[in-house]
DNA sequence: TAGATTGTTAATCGATTAACAATC
DNA sequence: TAGATTGTTAATCGATTAACAATC
């Protein structure tokens, strides 16, 4: 058996789909299933087998030739490369339609994601608590990140106020910040940020439809 | 000037980019910009001039050489590549926190994407408005979907209705659908999927992290 | 005209797919 | 053992980047 090779530089592409792997495993583990192969595993996700082989060997071996991966074992170690064995304690900025739906959303603590503040500036607001996390001023921002261990920031406000947000953020000492103010945001290098940008699903099945009926 | 390219295969890679264009040139047109080069676009974007003269040339010949693009016009252009020119009416499937905040989320609106009507199996629910859009049993989709000649289904349910969701918005009819649901949906190939997977994003900013601190 | 910038072809880079030896 | 399936190397495919002629 190898060394894992952590030094190698793993694709983008393939590390967006190790979460692919790790929720059909679990889904697997919990009909009961103790080994699946890259076959069956990527029937269920859409996936052909060679790329679940050629993903998984850039971390190491985990499977057994001739019999295919045990499920369980397989779940924990992409679960390890993921970095979901870890606590990791979030705030959400901004109360607004998504921020309030993330608030509520809880399958994020099922992965060790765990919401930790919410900040506004609406006076109505602060104070409040969702979910038993209370709403802070986002002047405490950087006292509340420091004395909860804050590590990933999430944006939900509007596009005017996200870059201010966003520096605010990396001022507290956050190093992860996931941003869904369809925006680009500009933050130091060593600090990493995914934009989830909602508009651009939208636009490309009106641009499929419109092909389609033309 | 030669006719646009409309038969070429166009990659998903370009168009995921062509509502960023649009949404910048936007911005631009709002300040009041008239002419923009494709430096100047992609350094607001984040994307390389080439990149973005690439992807405009798969459609047509929108510059002019040694000025740039006029603002407008580009943006009048790319909103009809990507059919935002059009009404589309939309069905939201799901009254969960995320389908709750897709409901308010007015900016669709902006861009031609009207949500026409919701669907539910709670009796509490059905019968209620959000944001004027009435809340109707899921037992009574196809009727008010071929009604409403709505043409996109939005998925917000929980995973374990999402399949059942997904078949019964292409019977109703539906072209396109956008799932929020964490999983693959299965529908007839001449029906458009996106699937919005956010666990994908938090996911990545817990490896990057993980890869930084150890 | 000279400088700027597009549109496009060629070169490079990176990711996916195919093939197959290793081995359970 | 024979059949199955992994891990990995080589081949292919596709997307990005570089370069530059065309032209405003």
């Amino acid at each position: 058996m190898k060394e894992s090779k952590e030094n190698a530089v793993i694709s983008r592409a393939t590390v967006d789909r190790l979460p692919l792997y790790f929720r059909t495993l679990k889904l697997s583990q919990e009909e009961g299933l103790e080994i699946i192969s890259s076959d069956e595993l990527g029937r269920k996700i859409g996936v052909t087998p060679e790329q679940i082989r050629k993903d998984l060997s850039a971390f190491g071996e985990f499977g057994k030739k001739g019999v295919g991966y045990y499920v369980q074992e397989l779940m924990r170690n992409i679960g390890e490369i993921l970095g979901l064995n870890r606590n990791w304690n979030l705030a959400i900025v901004g109360v607004g339609h998504m921020g309030w739906a993330l608030a509520n959303y809880s399958n994020f603590s099922s992965q060790g994601f765990q919401i930790r503040a919410i900040f506004d500036i609406d006076d109505d607001k602060i104070g409040r608590y969702i979910n038993e996390v209370e709403i802070f001023h986002i002047d405490n921002m950087k006292e509340i990140i420091q004395k909860c261990d804050i590590q990933i920031g999430i944006i939900t406000v509007p596009v005017s106020y996200a870059q201010d947000m966003a520096n605010r953020l990396v001022e507290a000492g956050v190093k992860g910040i996931w941003n869904f103010a369809p925006m680009k945001i500009n933050v130091p290098a060593n600090i990493y940020v995914v934009s989830e940008d909602l508009s651009i699903g939208l636009s490309s099945i009106s641009y499929y439809l419109s092909r389609q009926n033309s």
